[in-house]
DNA sequence: CATAAACTTGCACAGTGTGCAATTTTTACT
DNA sequence: AGTAAAAATTGCACACTGTGCAAGTTTATG
């Protein structure tokens, strides 16, 4: 990795945390984008660079599966769930979550729709690329149940982060884990 | 119903007419709420008073289920594919949809993403208060499945919808009908 | 070490969205 | 009809958003 990539990433690591910051101090309505660059130590026209708007800066960047390096997923003929489960924790792996700024944004997001709205979005946009990928290990006569499942994944995904965030002993290995049992525990009440 | 409520509805669909013919003149994002407003006859202040901003101007008003009218759902002992499409086929009867103004905006939200998103959102809403209303009839202890069917029921529906609009042939009723027909395919497909 | 590519910044500017107070329209009641 | 309350419309001011552009600075590469 480039050092022009390591810096790209830690700025925008720096605004996100500047960002939290203040919408935590003065409330994320109140919170301009002037004051985030102000607190980041950048100007407000760098801040555009990175973020469209305050809302993506408060949640930073999406959990990107990596669709090049999954494609043992499609091949696989082990368990769906168990790898649905590794694809997932994989995709935390590769960018390592900071529990206590994640506790910090899960705040500010409780607070306010907007961020939800673009939570939801991104969480969809996770849901999208899972589909693919189940679609490519199902076949394409499966596309509606690719989807489905993909939502199911997604939706698993974010419960076990949030079970993460909130226990200071559980490790990311332990997401995996969370959603396998989750999956496992709907699938058995489905059938 | 009032004449104001009557009023009320008849701008806010006279708004949407002319943002929807402003965008497909000019463009989405070319156009700003000044020019829908004049289109429209209408200061923009007043427009800022019926939408917070040109998305939900061009999507106007979210599919309601009647959550009050809807008794009849939590206690019927009918089939439940049947009912979740006579409910959702309900919820477009209360504010029927004009086929050309539908296919209009169908153009502009193909076109741009801010407008998906805003629609994902709405079908979000509307999938919350179908989740709810089957979590009454399912029991909370099936919460997680709610969530679920209401996701797929909504999923339908948007179909439904979009094959109503392509098809100058089909009624409304034919939405109830289509939403079932699709359910029970899925149905059929998992088990 | 020189040059290209990427990044940062200031500036200008068009557009967004809201609070407030004045005015007009609708409703409800006598 | 007449009138007072309620609701809707509007203009105005203003803070904030987001982008294009051009000039300057930093990093990568051979």
């Amino acid at each position: 990795m480039n050092l022009r990539e390591r810096r790209r990433r830690q700025t925008a690591r720096d605004i996100q945390t500047a960002a939290v910051t203040v919408a935590l101090r003065n409330g994320f309505d109140q919170m301009t984008t002037e004051a985030i660059a102000i607190e980041a130590g950048i100007s407000t026209r760098t801040f555009f660079n990175y973020y469209n708007n305050k809302q993506a800066a408060i949640l930073g960047a999406a959990v990107r599966l990596d669709v090049a390096a999954a494609g043992w997923f499609t091949c696989s003929d082990g368990s769906l769930i168990d790898d649905i489960a590794k694809l997932l924790g994989q995709g935390l792996q590769d960018d390592p979550l900071d529990r206590a700024v994640l506790r910090k944004i899960m705040a500010v997001v409780d607070a306010n729709p907007s961020l939800q709205d673009l939570f939801r979005k991104k969480v969809q946009e996770t849901s999208l690329s899972l589909a693919t990928l189940l679609e490519a290990r199902l076949g394409t006569e499966r596309a509606l149940e690719s989807r489905l499942l993909a939502e199911l994944g997604t939706h698993a995904l974010t419960e076990a982060v949030v079970i993460w965030a909130a226990d200071d002993d559980s490790t990311l290995d332990d997401v995996s884990v969370l959603i396998g049992a989750k999956l496992r525990s709907v699938s058995e009440i489905l059938c």
